[in-house]
DNA sequence: GCTAATTGTTACCTATTGGTAAGTAGTTAC
DNA sequence: GTAACTACTTACCAATAGGTAACAATTAGC
């Protein structure tokens, strides 16, 4: 029927890339997930200072979807006033590799593209 | 101001993620550019194929995107019928380590989401 | 002459995304 | 006592994304 037909090694690659697209979508969790990676740790308030132009709504569903899929953990710290602190999980940290690599292809594509 | 902030090298970074991720939005992006990653070049209804859900509407609204970004060509051959090969850019083709990255976590994600 | 394939386009509809602006409830500093 | 900070939530709205179904224009095979 197809004469091109890719290997099972392939299509199961190609769905790694799907599942993987579909946990990090929407405008903001890549950058939600790339200052985490780089500061360890952040607060509600720090986040949305960081995280330029992003409303604190969409910012509290983003967490929360990060938490679901098990990438981020939310921990209420007792204290005055109550703080609360983002961190991510291991499961969270190994997509590091991925963030860094976009990091590193979106810096050189700036480049290029003001060469231009 | 604000206790923690991120050092320059980390803003760019920042930005880089976010451009990447901009330039990935959507969800079929990061898939087709995957297929055409292993397979080199594929045509308009092999694509469809490939990728499983895929309207030819929103497929081609992918395609045109990834072009303007000029990260796949267009090329059509004067074949009978006219026959059309989309294929990655060397731009397009520097993502491999996004997509490569995306792939491994993705599969990696999900076996541990099986375990569980 | 009918069917099927090529690469799309068009019209239409709906669900989701993402944004604004305001409010909530508690605490602290001036 | 009032302003400001914490971490959000709520109501509302607009734009977009993405889907379905049908169609266009050409050619080939039966």
């Amino acid at each position: 029927m197809d004469k091109k037909s890719l290997s099972e090694d392939c299509l199961r690659n190609l769905r790694g890339i799907k599942d993987t697209q579909d946990l990090l979508s929407g405008k903001w969790k890549t950058s939600i997930i790339g200052a985490l990676y780089h500061n360890g740790k952040f607060r509600f308030m720090e986040l949305k200072r960081h995280i330029d132009g992003i409303a604190p709504k969409v910012l509290s569903k983003e967490l929360k979807d990060l938490e679901m899929n098990r990438l981020i953990t939310r921990k209420v710290r007792d204290t005055m006033p109550i703080t609360v602190e983002y961190e991510l999980t291991p499961q969270g940290k190994s997509l590091n590799k991925v963030i860094n690599a976009m990091g590193e292809w979106g810096v050189r594509y700036r480049e290029l593209m003001m060469k231009k």
